[in-house]
DNA sequence: CTGTTAGCGCTTTCAC
DNA sequence: GTGAAAGCGCTAACAG
């Protein structure tokens, strides 16, 4: 049978109340029957039975990630940034990816019955107010990952999207002489996408441009939304010089489509992204972009959660102000834009 | 505070253990009752306290995955398949990826605590006596991807290497006409990439072609090492035709070595991979490679496990075979090889 | 159909 | 320093 403390008391002729002290480095226990107790416990391979650890203790150590469907090339990054965290501080992590058997819902309902998580990083394509009502009946705290700036109840941690479209955008008009820049945008509902639409517009308006309607397309972050959205570009009458796209997903869209035009970039077009995923370095020609520091946001995310479920009650209560982390991103410069005069 | 079931049994007027069956939709509590209880428990906002419920069903309903450290290109599929599974069986899923402040073995270890998790998917580079020590004292069902043939005594799930590396060695000589393949192998301890090597080397003696020592050159499955043991493949004074990769992110560093050649792809010199990760597809030219359905690999390991949990002790006692799952692969045709005489 | 009761293995007061 | 004992919230016999 299992070992239990009891069964170590016995042998040990102390009280399971010593044993329990002995495990768990409890400092007034005598050396002794502290090293009594331990060298009892490895000979008979005791193994504390977390789960009844966690009932009495009402914590499960572990962090629960919250991820939307199509998020491809942050996956590995992100949680592995929130793994070493969560690692070093004594965590597990628990991913509830969205797929056909479960929604983002599903999955918050899930998480915040009593016990299953200690906390929960979420990262969600956009906050609806079904889900604001899942995360307000959520006992536990909460970051979610968002760079959006109207989440003033919750705690954030996010890239700065306005930021880096606007750096980007402004680095294809003054570095690269680029005067006629299109975008394709992200899902109409997504909060990331806004931003950087926001950032684009803000940048031509600065640079003194005109913002042409016909040049802003609808993309959903998608290699075949941008696809689409690209095709579009390319057969209007008066064409685009650069196109900015919305993610590195959706340039690689415009890849396929600037080929099956017989096109060459940057010769022809100009194409940026946004997000650097693993997959842009490899891209030919090499695709310049916006640098995400992923792992960053996954560690940046963790810490601060960690520290949430440390202040436990005190902040539940909100007594402690919500905190707003954005972390700022850089253009990487790659061979998908040329100087263009 | 907190509404507990004994909450509930106070206000409805019942015990505590109707509470439970009627939560748990036993069947043998009278339909009002259970209307009363559940209408009840919504209205306060019940939550069952998962902890309490596992500890004494000795059961955390969560999957383990311990992985590697470097498993870019595969680990969102294969956890996404885990996913789906485990999701569809009532399982979360608990990911031990490995880090600066975790190694594999510490992972096992870690879940093998009772409790933690009732079984494991293991992904390891090697099985190594230390590793089969930490797995042996591992009292929950665990299952290996792997498909070397020489692991009786666990259940695995893996793809064929060897048919894999024989297949698209064979496509190389059949139908490309290349008759100088060299190989870049993966670690010198890793059982796929020795599968792999194997099948290469079957395929060109089954072909009746001459094994040149010199054309088969240690890698490490990374970009890097792919990318050194090209250089020196390209500097031979007898240079091969094509380069058979023993994986795709080898494959990628050849892309960069022949590039820094000033040579073409696949016009001097021939490349294919294994394993057509997501980035393989963007490649210029597309890569040449062994698909491997990696959700699949995924779905099938998590279906096997939750069965192996299922059948609890009666499995543990070795009364039960394990099972040697393969799944296999087929031949990716791209055009980073071309027909050669 | 429902209630009573005995735990599950551990932590943690409170005495000694 | 150590022990006795309460109890965490729930499930599962067993008894009615």
């Amino acid at each position: 049978m299992t070992v239990t403390i009891k069964e170590l008391a016995g042998r040990a002729k102390v009280s399971i109340a010593t044993v329990s002290r002995a495990l768990n480095n409890d400092p007034k226990v005598k050396p002794e029957t502290r090293d009594l107790i331990l060298s009892l416990a490895s000979q008979l391979e005791y193994k504390p039975n977390i789960l009844a650890r966690n009932f009495v203790k009402k914590k499960s150590n572990i962090i629960g990630i919250v991820l939307p469907e199509a998020v491809d090339g942050f996956f590995t990054e992100f949680i592995r940034g929130i793994g070493e965290v969560a690692c070093a501080s004594g965590y597990n992590t628990m991913i509830a990816d969205t797929h056909k058997e479960r929604t983002i819902i599903e999955s918050i309902n899930n998480f915040s019955a009593r016990g299953v998580v200690d906390g929960i990083i979420l990262m969600a394509p956009s906050l609806t107010d079904r889900l604001k009502n899942a995360l307000s009946r959520c006992e536990i705290p909460v970051v979610i990952i968002s760079g959006s700036n109207d989440l003033e109840e919750y705690d954030t941690v996010g890239i700065d999207n306005f930021q880096g479209a606007y750096s980007i955008t402004d680095y294809l008009i003054k570095s690269m002489g680029y005067k006629k820049i299109a975008h394709i945008t992200g899902p109409a509902l997504n909060a990331d996408a806004l931003d950087r639409k926001a950032g684009y517009l803000k940048a031509l308006q600065d640079n003194g441009l005109f913002v042409c309607e016909d040049w802003i397309i609808d993309g959903d972050f998608t290699v075949k939304g941008g696809q689409n959205a690209c095709l579009r570009l390319l057969s209007l009458p008066e064409k685009p010089e650069a196109i900015f796209a919305s993610n590195d997903m959706t340039a690689i869209g415009c890849y396929k489509a600037v080929e099956s035009f017989g096109l060459k970039i940057p010769d022809d077009v100009g194409i940026a992204g946004y997000d650097d995923v693993f997959v842009s370095q490899f891209l030919t020609p090499r695709l310049t972009t916006v640098h995400v520091p992923i792992q960053e946001l996954g560690r940046t995310s963790a810490i601060l959660l960690t520290q949430r479920i440390k202040e436990g009650k005190k902040f539940q209560e909100g007594i402690l102000k919500r905190k707003h982390i954005k972390i700022s991103t850089g253009v990487v410069v790659g061979k998908s834009c040329k100087f263009h005069d």
